[in-house]
DNA sequence: ACCTGAACACCGTTCAAGT
DNA sequence: ACCTGAACACCGTTCAAGT
């Protein structure tokens, strides 16, 4: 009884073109030389040397495969700090580092905002460090959520502005609906990315230590 | 001579079907009642009954589109505060105001987020009478505008936050990876949106009590 | 000036057919 | 199991033709 032969046909086993780390890989090489609007299915396939519909054996639709990019960007976020600082600091480095990550992925935002960490075990993973090192803080437990939810928030908010055009605040003909505020546009740094980090800064630097008023120091 | 006829032909000059403000109410109508995802340029042109292409008179781009319900939503949002209240205060009553309207345009926010303010009077304006005020309570002047920014920052991914589906932060089957972080999940509201609220106020309070601290609460 | 109808160049996705 | 090629149901946008 020949048991051992299998159904599959004699010779090299040939193996699948595609896997999900590859089609990720790809992904993420078209995002970082091109632009999102570039990330077509069709692009995609090229860049594989594959057709369209072959992704579709690994990949079950366009959101997943973002949710893949996401899953993978992820894990560039650095929330080390819980481990050595105090939670304020790291709470601080936590954020600058999930903005820079996310700015040149904004496109990303209105996926990952509203994506179940179900979905997601890299980004559950994430929390999970961030609510124990606030946990071990002293946050009251009921909160140490609300206060990722809020950090979260000005960073995706604040990835936006810093992938603003330049010129986003000059009025142009307009002046004369806001000469007050032309004026105060005209004080910030002439390099709209400077400008955009400064005024992130306030805002983390102001939430945190509003933070730290409310929960004590400790 | 008869000079006073006109080159355009007699009786009843047919009035223009289309307007600008035509269009703007009829695309808020449709986003209104249904989503965002809704929002074509076919179903505008059948809400209001004519053809696609006839939208492209008064219309340059779905961009172009976008930009004027923005515009026209921009004007919901409240700054009077800036006339009555201390300037902290008048910034939670409109971070509040500029909130909730985004929550059910957060398609907008991509849009709002990059727009040059050029293109947007009404942005202009109330970006106007936030400055002002936050001059007259004595911000320095070079540090108004990243002030503005930070709330922005805050309230479009907050915005984000509250159009959340209700379950975001289960962690399904997934409990193992992030023993922490769901037990204090569980103890959020069960209301989506009630805990999305109370993470903003959080956010928002604890930012606006870091900037008093640097400003000083004059 | 303003509208129609047809066409264009894309999208993401499906599916029968092959191996 | 995995891939191809053709097809489908959309998108936003353009443009010649009409009034």
């Amino acid at each position: 009884m020949s048991s051992q032969t299998t159904s599959r046909p004699r010779g090299r086993p040939s193996a699948p073109v595609l896997s999900r780390e590859r089609i990720t890989r790809a992904a993420i090489r078209i995002v970082g030389t091109r632009d999102y609007r570039h990330l077509t299915m069709a692009a995609l396939a090229r860049e594989l040397g594959v057709s369209t519909s072959a992704l579709y054996n690994h990949v079950s639709s366009k959101r997943d495969l973002l949710v893949m990019i996401q899953e993978s960007l992820n894990g560039e976020i650095d929330c080390s700090s819980f481990e050595t600082k105090p939670w304020h600091e790291a709470l601080w480095d936590w954020a600058v580092s999930y903005r820079l990550c996310f700015i040149r992925h904004t496109a990303l935002i209105p996926v990952m905002a509203v994506l179940p960490v179900a979905d997601s075990p890299r980004t559950l993973e994430m929390y999970e460090r961030v609510t124990r090192g606030l946990d071990e803080a002293g946050i009251p437990e009921d909160q140490t959520v609300d206060v990722i939810v809020g950090i979260e928030a000005l960073v995706f908010g604040a990835a936006y502005d810093a992938s603003a055009p330049q010129n986003i605040f000059d009025p142009g003909g307009r002046a004369d609906l806001a000469p007050v505020f032309t004026r105060a546009a005209a004080r910030r740094p002439a390099d709209a990315r400077t400008a955009a980090d400064r005024a992130f800064e306030l805002a983390l630097g102001a939430q945190i230590a509003g933070l730290r008023a409310r929960f004590g120091t400790a």
